[in-house]
DNA sequence: ACCTGAACACCGTTCAAGT
DNA sequence: ACCTGAACACCGTTCAAGT
């Protein structure tokens, strides 16, 4: 029932017993540990773990400790606090996102790049990434992507007030509609064992009376595939962004 | 404490003594209600209340009792559970939204305003959007908001497979982006009282020599406006699917 | 038909106590 | 320094009982 995602025992006697078989070369002073067998690190992991096999309600400390073959208030020694948790998972999701992110050949594909990474990390821990959805800023995206990202718009040929303005606009965008994305993954997952997917009938089936231009492609709304909707978002951001610097170049060779 | 929103006295007791000033139109048989004072409205208006004024966390039933003048159970005789209450209220949230929309004379302006729209919604009401987050999917835009829009994508020469699938583009990153934003507000509010605002200054003083482009523009990234922002997504959203349209209207000229 | 009140299993967090 | 175990104040939900 408690998983075993733990790499411990499950109980607290397991841990203790644990003691005997630690590496030598760490040398415990005497049989008890001298340093934690928890840590951060650690945490995170199982945390990540609980989320993704049962679910964002499955998290609590309670589980985590039975997984970790600890007390149940031993997290605390870690982490202030619930919230605090959360916002260490956060930010672990948005490490791996940007985990070895470089710049590209091409200023648009290094933009594309940023997009398609936060969109993959997050559908990799949707749970994950619900739970964690109203404490994700934009903080997240370091310093490291930040100025991959500000030099590709630099490079397209926009100033500074309108490279920071776009690098804003697309990260942001491509985190909400990643979040997004996620959290109605984890909707219908629950939805479709109740009939509130019926909605999707529903549309094909609405009053061409009433709604006559829904009638017309309602058809086509209901095979859209979301990789293919996330790709035209990106695509449509990219294209007007490339107009624009355009017109920037143009505009710059007559004020030089 | 407890905050006095709801219309009827705060406990118990004062619900029973409440009948005997109860309009006499209504005719109660005995002296007990033969209707409920208790309705689905009036328990949406409560909850989302208490969440404005007390914070997502604060949304407890055992709260929505005290405030409504009733027992803590007495809402499950209107809602399932606490997970039907939620979505519930993220429909709401949509209503809210889309109360009264309709086409505007340019579509361009059709489009902007649908956008426009659901954030003042999201924004009026953060905690709110923070806590049905979650479960809130494209399902909230009901037919009559999405018959609108495909219209005016119809409008501006697109076919029945271009036109829904913009419709899905403009809909979820309106969405997501209006959610994202409320969520940010949220947090910075919690975040104020810690020092965890701090990042912001920890950009301006990023190393120019590792950041090099950061660095460039750090001073803009500052006072970005976040309503100009929005406005900068939506305007470039527009933007590319004009110069789409465009290219579907000479598309179809040579084949019609 | 709608609401109450007690009860149940659970939750995050605190704190004195152990090693 | 790190972990345990008991305790506290809360939570959503169930259910027999009232009117």
């Amino acid at each position: 029932m408690t998983g075993g995602t733990g790499t411990r025992g499950a109980t607290s006697h397991d841990a203790a017993a644990g003691d005997q078989d630690r590496q030598p070369d760490q040398a415990p002073r005497r049989g008890r540990p001298k340093t934690s067998f928890l840590s951060p690190g650690l945490i995170l992991d199982t945390a990540m773990a609980v989320i993704e096999s049962d679910g964002p309600d499955a998290l609590t400390f309670r589980r985590l400790g039975a997984d970790l073959g600890a007390n149940h208030t031993a997290v605390l020694r870690h982490f202030g606090g619930k919230d605090e948790l959360l916002l260490a998972l956060a930010a672990r999701l948005m490490e791996e996102a940007l985990d070895d992110f470089a710049a590209a050949a091409d200023w648009r594909e290094t933009l594309r790049s940023l997009a398609r990474r936060t969109r993959a990390a997050c559908l990799a821990h949707p749970g994950v990434t619900v739970v964690v959805a109203s404490r994700t800023s934009r903080r997240a995206a370091e310093f490291q992507g930040a100025d991959i990202v500000i030099g590709a718009l630099l490079e397209a040929g926009f100033e500074g007030r309108e490279a920071a303005s776009y690098y804003r606009t697309l990260v942001d965008t491509a985190l909400a509609l990643s979040i997004f994305e996620a959290s109605v993954t984890m909707l219908d997952e629950q939805a479709r064992e109740g009939d509130h997917l019926a909605w999707q009938r529903e549309f094909l089936t609405a009053s061409p009376q009433k709604y006559p231009h829904l009638a017309q492609v309602a058809q086509h709304l209901a095979d859209i595939d979301a990789e293919d909707q996330f790709e035209n978002a990106i695509g449509l951001f990219i294209d007007a962004v490339e107009l624009r610097a355009e017109r920037a170049r143009v505009r710059d060779r007559y004020r030089p």
